[in-house]
DNA sequence: AAAATAATCTAACGAATATTGGAATGTATG
DNA sequence: CATACATTCCAATATTCGTTAGATTATTTT
């Protein structure tokens, strides 16, 4: 008979996770640390911020309990503390892009570039990956590709990509991917490729949409 | 090859939906919305909270696009722009029930009350509704039931249960929900029938609930 | 023990937000 | 045409929040 349970009790709580989610620069940790634990300082260099405003960010993340840590020494590895943490800024992120207007033109304008691939369906992709028809390509850094990566991708990570082209076959098709549709390197990796002479597309899918959608992630 | 699209550009729009959702004030409004359109005054009533507040909350959740209006008459009524945007409250709530400690414990507290129905599945509670096994009965008020209902739940709002006592059978079990997991109506519904002699009990799922788990709305 | 490094803490500032009360707008009603 | 009513607009306040900078803690390295 406990009455001391009320209703804006409820939802302030609720409006705790609401309000982590509520900041430009959270939502990019949120993604990074979506590819894979990461300490303080390379959340910093990623997401192009201060170390000491990514640690205040992360503060927040932590008081609303949307991120863990772990100490390694003089290091203190960040990540999120469950997947649905990844699903929900993916439900963030779809719901932002199905009402706001400003977001889908901008979005259809990346689409719409000529390295987008026209609407090719996971599953096809992942037949044709296992068969050898296309070669898939996780160009985010190799960290992020041994914490978990899309199945048959083989790490070609964009700073390395130049340097490694002798590794790719001429011939077949190659299909990058990074982060997810927010991540541009895929799109830097297309271009190098095609300047090259290779036959390049880019999917937006990261990790986290490809899990998000049920569909399996090797590590 | 437009370089104006900024990455921070994406993640401040996307933001602006967390925004939206960070305020309890807000939350509480698109979980009223999830019932059915309502005007400004009613939303402010079932809140308990000032109809120029309500219309100031009101304002930004219109503004990130969670919400459209229709005017009748000297009546404005509001409406969630869309289903997803009901998934997402529930994302949230689920995303904070998962993390926040403080939050398990009270709704544990209210799930351990008496009258918790000890969880009965989605499906087979429907199959004993269109059997009779059971009586589903909704006790929000009328329009909200006229807005989308549970299937063979009948419409027996709170405020005059009492009266139509004689409408419900003696013999068979009574289960009551109202909007969800966080509304109280269902609990009060159940108090007092147990008091009459019946046999009563709760379900937490809403219609929200209820639908997003991919079941079928009646209305 | 001293120096270096990763991360946090503290203080401070301006910007954004929630809430309140009063005034204004638009629509229907007598 | 005046009044009533639903809603919004406007201004003012206290509060919270994001960001920056400097100081501090904890751990490793020399």
């Amino acid at each position: 008979m406990n009455r001391a349970i009320t209703k804006p009790f409820l939802y302030e709580h609720v409006a705790r996770i609401g309000k982590a989610i509520s900041s430009p620069k959270r939502l990019e940790l949120i993604e990074l640390l979506a590819q894979g634990e990461k300490t303080v300082e390379l959340l910093a260099e990623q997401a192009r911020i201060d170390t000491r405003l990514a640690s205040a960010h992360l503060r927040t993340l932590r008081e609303a309990r949307l991120v863990e840590t772990r100490r390694e020494g003089k290091f203190i590895h960040y990540r999120l503390s469950g997947p649905d943490v990844a699903r929900l800024w993916i439900n963030v992120r779809e719901v932002a892009e199905e009402h706001l207007v400003e977001l889908r033109v901008a979005l259809e304008q990346m689409a719409a570039a000529p390295d987008a691939l026209s609407s090719e369906s996971r599953e096809s992709l992942l037949s044709k990956a296992r068969s050898g028809e296309i070669v898939v390509i996780d160009v985010r850094p190799e960290a992020e590709y041994a914490a978990g990566h899309l199945p048959h991708a083989r790490s070609m990570p964009l700073a390395e990509l130049e340097r490694r082209l002798a590794d790719l076959p001429i011939g077949t098709e190659i299909v990058a991917y990074c982060r997810g549709p927010y991540c541009l390197m895929s799109d830097e990796a297309v271009r190098l490729l095609r300047r090259r002479g290779y036959t390049a597309h880019k999917i937006t899918d990261g990790v986290t949409e490809w899990s998000a959608n049920g569909l399996p992630i090797e590590s």
